[in-house]
DNA sequence: AAGATATATTGAACACTGTTCACGAAATTG
DNA sequence: CAATTTCGTGAACAGTGTTCAATATATCTT
């Protein structure tokens, strides 16, 4: 039985978490504090903390839901049922303009990924860290038509090696620290290493 | 002629950029504080203002040294004189781990240059840019010799691209956020991507 | 249903942050 | 050496995340 009281924390937690995912992403991980959420959300400055322990967590929460979006938005990149080498490639460049493409139309809530708790030497709970291998997983997928006789932790490594290399062109480009970077550029950048990549895995194992 | 002030004035400037390098290295920037700063450094919490218009600005200064820092270890990798694919391909590999292993030894000093200002939305000042230029024309003048027909404004956006896709590898594994990657697959992770790739920019000019 | 007990909510208070600014001290100028 | 400009100071301001005694609410017992 859920009691009464149960139900309002549960609301809470859900008020809390979308109106938080609404700030981050309209004006960014800096521009949430606790009290502007507390007053948006209508509770007391103290409320917050009955259901999260800290803002971090909070964040947590919020990251966990831009997981799964992008997760979303690359399944929606459907592997092609040939197996053939060219199509598998192309696969996995529609992989990461999809990535590149949700990070430019949600930049904030896609920063926020990177930049929560990046001080406080709090490692990540572990559910999270899961969702993220999650993410992984539709790389290798995606890499196993390229590299049928690669062993199942090669594969792994090379999923990572592809992802942070198009997260590093992504976050770079976006972020515009060292140089403005046009979005067309941004995606022939991603293009060339993927295709390069890609190419360079199946020399390996053939 | 430098009056007895201005001496003061950048002995003062001097001394806070130390400290402050000092102690981003030693426990990261989220433990820079200016009261802390002033306590070590010996003078007043607003003599830092007199300085430095803000905690940011003089953050960039410790960025400044880090780049050139950088820029340092990149050089200690010397280009082959020869004209070989191979040997320009494995210098352009001597250079990604040499910025590899910069950010490992040097992490906090590192990820500074990446989280320094990232919410305040101003941008970078000028001069600083440029620093971050010139650490692309190391790479630019690395990636000649392998496509000597590129023109120029195409070698500048494969150096991106490379960077970028090595800085990607670099900060993913050194922060562990998704998971915990060892030293030694991060460098095979380097080496394949920047093999990979010098190898797609050689077959797009032959 | 009413009283007793446990639980949840509250916002003032705490400890911290970066930044400012009137004031007194020091250096430069006439 | 006096007048003036410049500089160093730290208390004060406005903000932050987090806590906690008191209050209000919900649950349990009789």
């Amino acid at each position: 039985m859920t009691t009464k009281a149960q139900e309002r924390r549960q609301k809470l937690r859900m008020d809390l978490i979308d109106t938080a995912e609404r700030t981050i992403a309209a004006q960014g991980l800096a521009s949430l504090t606790a009290r502007g959420l507390a007053k948006e959300v209508g509770c007391a400055l103290g409320a917050i903390y009955n259901v999260f322990p800290d803002l971090d967590t909070l964040v947590v929460s919020v990251n966990s839901r831009t997981l799964t979006a992008i997760d979303r938005t690359m399944v929606q990149s459907v592997a092609p049922p040939s197996g053939k080498f060219e199509a598998a490639q192309e696969f996995m460049v529609g992989l990461a303009l999809a990535y590149a493409r949700f990070a430019q139309e949600n930049t904030n809530l896609w920063s926020c990924l990177f930049e929560a708790g990046m001080q406080s030497s709090e490692p990540q709970p572990e559910w999270h860290q899961d969702e993220h291998l999650r993410l992984f997983e539709r790389i290798v997928e995606g890499l196993r038509p390229i590299a049928p006789q690669a062993p199942d932790d090669r594969l792994w490594m090379l999923a990572r090696a592809l992802f942070s290399a198009v997260h590093g062109i992504v976050q770079l480009g976006i972020q515009e620290r060292f140089v403005a970077v046009p979005e067309s550029e941004l995606e022939e950048q991603i293009t060339i290493v993927v295709r390069s990549v890609t190419r360079g895995i199946r020399k390996e194992f053939d």
